[in-house]
DNA sequence: GTATTAATAT
DNA sequence: TATATTAATA
């Protein structure tokens, strides 16, 4: 098992696989409707076919995981920001690297957008370091104006060395000893290790007090023979949770929604 | 061969 | 529009 992104995703008619998680509680009071009939196409895509050409739902960028997008990229400094160490970074199950991709795509082109009216002039530390920063439209960036950016964004960063600011999420870690070469995994184990303070308490996510959740999809987490670098301590979930819902009526689309879980 | 990015498509 | 997907490229 060398692969680590590989995340079976059971999707509309076709039930969890044994070998994922088994439910919690066997017992489903709510899981009555589920999907058992969605009007599926003449023969689209989910049927019966393993999660390989399957197409997952839009992934919805909420606050949240925006900001551990926003965490993730200024941990790791412009230069290390790429989608792949973006997303080992961000621990979101689930999340793959074109969807970091994308959405880092359009995060540089706000940021762009951003200098631009920043006015460009070294040493103004005036706009950007809060929560409010200088929105071009309103109704363009929602989201990003949601989170701070981390000031340095503003202008290439020389040098190449790993940012070190604000707080670091988790260290997922999934180093692997392959071939001599330039693997990111090590310079994000670099850029991490450069964090000697971090400790987040990752609390449970849904647990509701009635017991009650769905969603049994996704298990990562597994196959990591690592041990976790200076914080042995607690071991709970990832950090985030997934959360699939499909009551998108647009058309039948259905949208997939990572909670992030931890800290907002 | 993989990964990133710009462009494009849905 | 927001995100996915492709195409070109390093």
């Amino acid at each position: 098992m060398p692969s680590d992104s590989v995340s079976v995703f059971s999707f509309v008619g076709i039930p969890p696989p044994p070998n994922s998680l088994p439910p919690a509680t066997p017992t489903h009071p709510n899981s009555s409707a589920d999907f058992a009939d969605s009007a599926d196409l003449g023969s689209g895509a989910a049927g019966d076919e393993p999660a390989r050409t399957l197409k997952r739902p839009r992934l919805v960028w909420t606050p949240q995981l925006h900001k551990r997008f926003v965490d993730a990229v200024a941990h790791l400094g412009i230069k290390n920001a790429v989608p792949k160490t973006i997303m080992q970074l961000m621990s979101v199950d689930g999340l793959t690297r074109e969807n970091v991709a994308s959405h880092l795509q359009k995060y540089r082109l706000y940021l762009k957008r951003m200098q631009g009216l920043s006015g460009g002039s070294a040493g103004g530390a005036g706009a950007g370091a809060a929560g409010l920063a200088a929105s071009a439209d309103p109704a363009t960036d929602h989201l990003f104006a949601s989170s701070p950016v981390p000031a340095h964004f503003l202008h290439s960063h020389p040098g190449g060395r790993p940012n070190s600011e604000h707080f670091l999420p988790f260290v997922p870690m999934a180093l692997q000893q392959h071939h001599h070469h330039q693997q990111q995994q090590q310079q994000i184990a670099a850029a991490v290790a450069a964090h000697p303070q971090y400790h987040r308490q990752v609390g449970h996510f849904g647990s509701p007090p009635n017991g009650q959740f769905e969603h049994p999809f996704l298990a990562r987490q597994s196959s990591q023979p690592v041990h976790r670098m200076g914080a042995p301590l607690h071991n709970s979930v990832p950090g985030y949770v997934e959360d699939l819902e499909s009551a998108n009526a647009t058309g039948g689309r259905k949208v997939l929604t990572l909670f992030p879980i931890g800290d907002d």
